[in-house]
DNA sequence: TTAACATCCGAAAACGTTTTCGATTATTAT
DNA sequence: ATAATAATCGAAAACGTTTTCGGATGTTAA
C-alpha cells in the first residue's frame, strides 16, 4: 500500500539509493548488471517518481501556464487545441487561465501562474490590458514569455500574430473589386492592437482604390459578438441607404448583421456584400455562407508552444535565444455573401 | 537576485526557520511581536512559499486535472470556463487534457495526470471509451474522480450529467405537438450513454404518443457535427418523402439539415420542423432560428469542480464522503424551426 | 521555596529526489 | 612488484518546507 520510492528499491536490492536513481537514468558509472537489476525491479514495483521531488530538486515543473481573454470562444479553443497536442508531445502540461478581458484578473493570473512556478507563459492579452508591468515582471524572473495574437509592442519577447492589416487590407479589397463603393467597417474596441490594424487596413484598401474613407461607415462594436452585429447593422440602416458592402471584424458581428438584413428583406450579396474575419467555422453553414479571412488558431497555438519551448531549453542550459516575431499567414475565403 | 526563503528571512531576523515558518502560518505558539516582525520582513522581501517544497511536504498539489473528448466545442469549452472559475475561487488550478475521443489517448491522459500528482481528476468520456480499468485505477489511488456529461454507470463515483432521455422525449414531444406524424431523428454513434438516452427518449415519446416507431427513420452520426447533418438529410431526402419532422442530436446536425433543406427549397418548419440539441449560441443566429434543448454547460462545469472540492477536503481530512449523481434541469428552446 | 503550569522558541526529522565527490576495487601498464 | 588508470559504488548535501517534540524561560500557586 505505501508508495514505491528509491528507497524500496534499493532495500531490496541492497544497494544505496545514489546506484538506483543513477541506474534509472543511465548514468554511466553505474554496471550493465546493476542498470539491469534496477530497472526490472522498478518495473515490477512499478516505480513512478515522486514529481514532487523531482521538481524541488530540479526546479522545474515540467508545465506551463496559458493566459487567454476567453475560453468559449471557437478562435481561442483552437489555439488551446494546438498548444495542448505541442504541449505533450514534449511532455508539458498546460495550466489554462481565463483573464475575462479584465487587466485586473490578467495581473492576478500571472501571479498564480508565477507562484505555481510554470516553466514558461503564453499569453494574449485582455482588450483593457494597457499597464504591461506585469509582464516585465515576468521577464525580470526570467520565465520564458511568449505572446500570441493580442500583443503588446511595448515588451521584449517572442510574438505569435498574423498581420491584421494585410488581412483585413486584403478583405477590404476583395469586397472593392466585386464592385463595392460604400463599405462600411464594424470594427472592435479602440484599445486592442488587432481591432487597429484591421481599421488600417480597411481605410488603406479604401484610399489605395480610390475610394474616399469616411468616418461615419466605422461603427464600434466593443465585444465584436452577434448582438454587437445586429446593433451596428441596425444602427446603419438608419443612418445610411447607400451602403452596399461591410466589412466587419469578426464572423460574429457579420452573421449578426446577416441576420438583420435577411430579416429586413435586403439582400446579401446583391444589396449588400458582407466580409466575415476568423473563418469560425459557422461561417460556412449560415444562409448566405459568409465570405471571410481565415485566421490560423490551431497553427498559431501550435507555433507559440513551439518557441516557448525553444526558449525554456535555452533557459534551462544557459544558452542565449534570439526572440522572434512570426506572422503566420491568413487566407481569403470568398463565399456567397460577397 | 537570490530566491526569498524562509531561511533568508530567518538569517535577517536571528530567529530559526522554525519560527518563521509557524509564525507566517499563524500558530499559537509563536509571540504576537515576532508574529508581526516576521509578517514584515516576509513582505518586505516579497517573500512566496516555495510550491514544489510545500507539494513535496503536505503531499497536495493544489491541482486538478479535467479530461474531455474536444477542446473545440461550444458545450465543453463551455463546461471548462464553469470549472476554471470554480477552481480558481477555491485555490485549484486546472490542467486541461483532450482525448479526442480516443480510448487510448484518454488512458495516457489519466496516467499523466496521476504521475503529476493532481488532487482530483474530472472527466467527460470518449465515445469510444467501453472499458474502463484506467478509472478504476484512478479509484485505486484514492485520487477523487469525477465524471460529468459522457458518464459510465460501471463506475462508482460521482456523477454530473442531464436527463439526456427526458430531455429527448421533450423535444420529441414539442414536434408532436406541433402536428408532425413522421419524425426522423438523426442519433449519435451507438456507443456513448447520451447517444443512446436520447434515442431511447426520442423513441418513447412517440410511443407515448400513438406515433409508431421506425427504425428506417433513424439516421446515425458518427460525429455529430455538420457535415453528419448535411449526409444524413440527404440520405433522409432520398429515403422518404413524407418525413415532417425531425429530432437532431446536437444543433450542429440540425444546422446541416437546414443547410440542405434552404438550399433545395425545402421550408423548415413548414414542410420539416427541426429541433436541434444543446442550445449552442448560434443556434438562434441561423436563419431559420433553432428550436433546441438547453444543456446547461457552465453550469455542469460548475457543479462538477464543487463536488470534486468536497470529495478532496473529505480526503484530506480522511472522512467519508458521499458519491453524488446530480441531475441538471434543461430547459426547451422554441424558435423558428418548429 | 518548590511545584505546577503557561508561554515561547528551535533542533531535527521528514518528504523523495539529484548530483558531487571521494572511496574502493579491479584492471592494465611498467 | 608497483604505479597508474578504469570501473563501480555510496555517503552526504542539497532543494525549501512542515511539524513533532522537548527545552528554556517566566509566571503563578501552594
Amino acid at each position: 500500500m505505501k508508495e514505491v520510492t528509491l528507497k524500496q528499491i534499493a532495500e531490496n536490492l541492497g544497494i544505496s539509493i545514489t546506484t538506483v536513481s543513477k541506474a534509472l537514468k543511465d548514468y554511466p558509472d553505474v554496471s550493465k548488471k546493476t542498470k539491469a537489476l534496477v530497472k526490472k525491479e522498478a518495473k515490477k514495483l512499478n516505480y513512478k517518481p515522486n514529481v514532487f521531488a523531482v521538481n524541488l530538486r530540479t526546479r522545474e515543473s515540467r508545465t506551463v501556464g496559458l493566459i487567454i481573454p476567453e475560453v468559449v470562444h471557437h478562435f481561442f479553443s483552437s489555439v488551446i487545441n494546438g498548444i495542448i497536442e505541442q504541449a505533450e508531445k514534449k511532455g508539458y502540461l498546460v495550466i489554462i487561465l481565463q483573464s475575462n478581458e479584465s487587466y485586473k484578473l490578467e495581473k492576478k493570473q500571472i501571479d498564480l501562474l508565477v507562484s505555481k512556478r510554470v516553466d514558461g507563459i503564453m499569453i494574449s492579452l485582455a482588450n483593457k490590458t494597457v499597464d504591461i508591468s506585469h509582464l516585465k515582471r515576468v521577464k525580470e524572473l526570467e520565465v520564458p514569455l511568449v505572446m500570441f495574437d493580442k500583443i503588446s509592442k511595448l515588451i521584449d519577447c517572442s510574438k505569435i500574430v498574423i498581420n491584421d492589416r494585410a488581412a483585413a487590407y486584403e478583405a477590404t479589397k476583395h469586397l472593392i473589386e466585386r464592385g463595392c463603393k460604400r463599405i462600411a467597417h464594424f470594427r472592435g474596441a479602440l484599445l486592442p492592437q488587432n481591432s487597429i490594424d484591421r481599421f488600417l487596413g480597411y481605410k488603406k484598401a479604401l484610399e489605395d482604390h480610390g475610394l474616399k474613407y469616411d468616418s461615419s461607415l466605422v461603427y464600434i462594436c466593443e465585444n465584436v459578438d452577434y448582438n454587437d452585429g445586429i446593433r451596428a447593422a441596425n444602427q446603419l440602416l438608419k443612418d445610411h441607404d447607400d451602403v452596399d458592402g461591410i466589412f466587419a471584424i469578426t464572423d460574429l458581428a457579420a452573421i449578426g448583421a446577416i441576420a438583420v438584413f435577411n430579416e429586413k428583406g435586403i439582400r446579401v450579396p446583391d444589396d449588400v456584400a458582407i466580409m466575415g474575419f476568423s473563418n469560425w467555422f459557422v461561417s460556412s453553414a449560415i444562409t448566405p455562407s459568409l465570405s471571410t479571412v481565415d485566421q490560423p488558431g490551431y497553427e498559431m497555438g501550435k507555433r507559440t508552444f513551439k518557441q516557448l519551448f525553444k526558449e525554456m531549453k535555452a533557459r534551462r542550459e544557459n544558452e542565449e535565444v534570439e526572440l522572434k516575431t512570426i506572422e503566420l499567414d491568413t487566407k481569403l475565403i470568398k463565399r456567397n455573401s460577397t
